[in-house]
DNA sequence: AATCGCCTACCCCAAAAGGAGTATTTTGAG
DNA sequence: CTCAAAATACTCCTTTTGGGGTAGGCGATT
């Protein structure tokens, strides 16, 4: 194990983020290289210092942590992601079986489950923060995302954005009949009585 | 003024509140009391300690800083609240016009924010984050919210839950044609287009 | 006393969503 | 190549929502 571990940060919440090069600060093994605030800069920010690790927020301005993971997926290194989730709903729109990362830790979660985090990603097993538990609602979503097909995410997203089945039959360049069929999918898969029980979930 | 301000913090994310603790050291006059991670222990904890202002996250476990707000409302004090806000949707649904609170800070706001706006609700202004501005649709629902009568915003709340109108005319002993014309209204004031779009906003 | 906002409750009708099938084509993994 | 999953598109029907009215009761303000 290399001795010095290199760490990028993504994170635009400025308090929040002192409290993290606190907990960090505590660690001398650990080389914080830089701080990006923008989503926007965050790849490029990764490419030019090749960090062993990224602790990604979320939800960042200008681009969010779903579209870097896509555009990180596609590059060849050895890097590991670690996501640091506010732990809202709105934030598990990721995926394991699709999208790039190695751990997710919450931020409501103490230091000590980030350092521990930060040491599972590097011995290249997946974290999962213990403090997110199975049988929380928002876990549900998490599995019920795994069931929806790519389609049917993109046709939720457009739900979520508060189109009906003709405006979305209209974006996406499709019948009104066949929204109609992957929404009543969708509505299956996850379980949801109604529009507002399916969006309440996501 | 004093020369020393006493402060209680109620913050349940650890990371979060270790930059808090950072920010507000470096004021010598500034003292934090207390730190409270429950939401059900903040009104005791204000009581005993009477501290001169309480730094609150409106998303706490165990109970919600809306309803710390509404008891604290009913208890006679010189306290000052200042409201420290994740800044979503979800959190917006204080209503200044009948909730508890003397400024708002987003968390997303760097520290100096934070030390202007206790600066300000010390001196008995009220203080509202600059950086959340006007045009932001979050904005826009604080601002809606304000236009719903007591019975329409629990109506809402409710369609929050995924009700539907026969399940709220149920719930609240009405007849489902009264909570339609309930729900008609509120699409009406908050121009809102369908379900999905009305809690989109809220 | 008059008015205003709110709550209550109903009429009407059109549009949209929900739910049951069936069926063809496309696509990706083995 | 083959098989399964996904995407596409339809039928038929019921339930729910959206939106236009109207209207009495009630409490507060003027």
């Amino acid at each position: 194990m290399k001795t010095k571990v290199n760490i990028v940060i993504a994170e635009d919440h400025p308090i929040f983020c002192e409290g993290l090069l606190n907990a960090l600060a505590r660690f001398p093994e650990f080389v914080v290289m830089d701080v990006v605030k923008r989503g926007d800069e965050v790849v490029n920010k990764v490419s030019s210092l090749q960090p062993d690790v990224l602790i990604l927020d979320i939800n960042l301005p200008q681009k969010n942590g779903i579209q870097i993971l896509q555009v990180l997926k596609n590059q060849v290194s050895n890097l590991k992601v670690l996501i640091l989730s506010m732990y809202h709903p709105i934030d598990l729109k990721i995926n394991p079986k699709y999208d790039f990362f190695h751990g997710f830790v919450s931020k409501s979660s103490d230091w000590d489950v980030l350092i521990l985090g930060l040491n599972e990603v590097l011995s290249d097993r997946f974290f999962w923060d213990p403090n997110v538990q199975l049988n929380e609602p928002v876990k549900d979503v998490f599995i019920a995302q795994l069931k929806l097909s790519a389609r049917e995410l993109e046709i939720l997203e457009l739900l979520r954005q508060g189109l009906n089945n003709k405006e979305i039959s209209e974006r996406l360049h499709l019948s009104e009949l066949t929204v109609k069929t992957h929404r009543k999918n969708i509505m299956f898969k996850t379980e949801s009585k109604n529009l507002a029980d399916l969006l309440r979930k996501f």
